[in-house]
DNA sequence: TAAATACATATTGTATACAATAGCCGATTC
DNA sequence: GAATCGGCTATTGTATACAATATGTATTTA
């Protein structure tokens, strides 16, 4: 394995972002980060740049590096877009992923189940990302990628705040993802675009359940009477 | 105006792409530019970076950058996305679009029509490239933006060539094209998702006829007495 | 003559020194 | 006491010198 260091300040810079290690909005010191790394200032920063051409951060001239928002705006794009890309990226893979492409598929969900099992949460998020990471090479779009990079990005980094928020409902609906992840490698393996389709969908409605559960939880008593109550108050309807 | 020296290198190294001045797979020399743009390296490799982000160039380490190259498979990919991703911005831009977005874009669209009017190629290319740049920041989609940056950018370069290849015939279409786009501006303005959908797909349909005439063009005659007349032969039928 | 190797040259990558800018803090003024 | 101005410091941006890598050429050898 042989690794840049210019190439392991890239990944590692990354991992921060998609584990919340680097929150949204915190901002990246150049000369602090460049002795981290063993680098000096020059070949930081493109390190930086190219994570702001991928989205994970955004520079602004003379003020630096900052790790990518996650507003309301974003917010509403992501739910808007997502299931229309994540849907073309499956049709096209399942149409024209190559043997290397699925073994590379196959290790990363190995290493996504390993993960779940022994519930390290870090490992989980990374390699789910990686999961959906390859299923975009092998949509192998030029034109679709970004997109898709940029979508994972936050669906990583919100199903990071998610899970923390709660572990133990979480962990059934993780456990079933992993499940879905079976299936559609199965679905590009057999050349099934329509099938793999229909389970990226399924995944993204399990996802997306989950989200907007975070996002609108149930809302805080507003007197103390029924604050008192709180705890036995009947969990309200979901929007389906 | 107080365009800083990158931004105009910058800049200027898209226009050349877009117009074909650098034509796709063209290697860029960093110190010959450099010193065109009175930038020390450092800087230049900085607008190389950025330019290599959004898709009009790839750096290959120890090998410099390169113009984007437009090979079979991404015209492939191209064909595949471009309208649904165009279909989305349109909706998304004429759901939210600001005054003073569509204000810029009826500033471009002035200045395309001029353009198209005096028959300046160049200009017509850039200003209808910031047309649909513009109505990408109206979608104001961090994740659909950077999809519709690169097909924008391979849509360009290839009316570049069509129009090259047979100004006659193609000025028709631009002029029939310039009246969509405001047909479109009307649509957004009103704040019909619906209607500025289907303008869309049917301004994609025009340039797509046109593209494709180009890709597969009338077979080459194949013997001598073909060749003899291959003034008269009749245009076959298009594929539509 | 063809192939291979070693050297020379051109180009890219990195480090460091210097310049410019932004943000902070204290001082001065009303 | 509040506000504005001015300089100080921290951080970013740029230039340049140096190192590493790749490529082309000439020379050697089979």
């Amino acid at each position: 394995m042989k690794t840049s260091k210019k190439e392991q300040a890239l990944e590692t810079i990354k991992q921060r972002v998609l584990t919340m290690g680097l929150p949204p909005g915190a901002t990246l010191d150049e000369t602090l980060l460049a002795d981290q790394f063993g680098l000096s200032r020059t070949p930081l920063r493109e390190v930086l740049q190219r994570l702001a051409g991928d989205g994970y951060l955004s520079l602004e001239t003379n003020r630096g590096a900052t790790v990518s928002s996650m507003d309301l705006n974003t917010m509403r794009s992501f739910f808007q877009s997502a299931p229309m890309i994540y849907a073309a990226i499956a049709r096209l893979a399942a149409d024209q992923a190559t043997t290397s492409q699925l073994d590379a598929l196959k290790k990363a969900q190995s290493a996504f189940r390993k993960a779940v099992k022994h519930d390290k949460l870090n490992d989980m998020v990374i390699y789910n990302h990686r999961f959906h990471e390859i299923t975009g090479t092998m949509a192998a779009s030029t034109y679709l990628s970004p997109s898709l990079g940029r979508l994972l990005i936050d669906h990583t980094r919100m199903s990071y705040r998610f899970y923390t928020n709660d572990q133990d409902a979480s962990r059934t609906r993780i456990m079933e993802a992993c499940d879905q992840h079976d299936e559609m490698i199965d679905a590009i393996e057999r050349r099934e675009p329509a099938r793999a389709v229909d389970l990226t969908l399924k995944h993204w409605e399990l996802s997306r359940r989950e989200m907007e559960k975070y996002v609108t939880p149930d809302p805080l008593p507003n007197d103390a009477a029924d604050f008192l109550h709180a705890g036995d108050t009947v969990r309200e309807v979901e929007t389906v």
